[in-house]
DNA sequence: GCGACAG
DNA sequence: ATCTTGTCGC
């Protein structure tokens, strides 16, 4: 059960959802998070760009095997729109759902979407894993704020800071999962601090660019809004 | 005023 | 996020 319910709604205007972020972000914990059995990703997978109709999926995976734990799926709507920086009002109730339905504890959040590389500190994946009380991290697959602090090396795992460009301070890194690959960003959710969400998301490559949670989660997601869809 | 802008 | 075939490369 959620400790913010709040944190989870979706039928509220953009200004209240603004109001909220600012209300909580100051409740987000940054500190070291030692390396989990397991991690958990969630994603979305929308019928279509601007609808309602998603599935939102969760899947447990074992550390550092990748072995698959537990999976779960639940269809629903997201009324709330897309807006820059309201991410998490658009998909975190659906996705709360989902996560309510494992039966297995979860030890760490791996969200597709940002942590505190966000303009207000306080990405999607710093909203969920405050208001579950459970660490989370935040791996996207594109920058939204803040830029990459000198040159990013051509090998796996190589990593370059992002950091915010009027504080200068250090929100996450980019980091590569594979040679060559572009980039995933990487920035603390909750109760995790920068380095320990590197590791993590280190411990959780496979042979895809995304971490193997989230890769799961997302395939698991499009697979069912298909078959929904049909 | 002109870009930038997670999913 | 989603619409979409073949194609280049490991």
């Amino acid at each position: 059960m959620p400790s913010f319910p709040a944190l989870l709604r979706d039928d509220v205007t953009e200004a209240e959802a603004e109001r909220l972020q600012g209300e909580f972000k100051a409740r987000v914990q940054l500190r070291p998070l030692p390396m989990p059995r397991t991690a958990t990703g969630v994603d979305i997978a929308y019928q279509t760009t601007s609808s309602a109709a998603a599935v939102a999926a969760a899947v447990t995976v074992a550390i550092p095997s990748m072995k698959l734990i537990e999976t779960a799926q639940v269809a629903g709507s997201c009324p709330f729109p897309y807006v820059p920086g309201l991410l998490a009002f658009r998909e975190l109730n659906l996705v709360s759902r989902a996560l309510q339905t494992l039966d297995q504890p979860v030890e760490v959040l791996l969200y597709d979407g940002h942590g505190i590389a966000h303009p207000r500190r306080f990405g999607a994946a710093s909203q969920l894993g405050l208001a579950f009380g459970i660490p989370s991290i935040g791996c996207a697959k594109n920058r939204f704020h803040g830029s990459m602090a000198g040159g990013l090396e051509a090998g796996r795992f190589a990593t370059a800071p992002i950091r915010d460009d009027a504080t200068g301070e250090v929100l996450g890194v980019a980091m590569r999962m594979q040679d060559n690959a572009k980039p995933v960003y990487v920035s603390p959710g909750h109760l995790a601090d920068i380095a320990s969400a590197v590791e993590i998301v280190k411990a959780c490559a496979g042979g895809s660019r995304l971490p193997e949670p989230i890769r799961q989660a997302d395939a698991t997601a499009r697979k069912h809004v298909r078959f929904f869809e049909e």
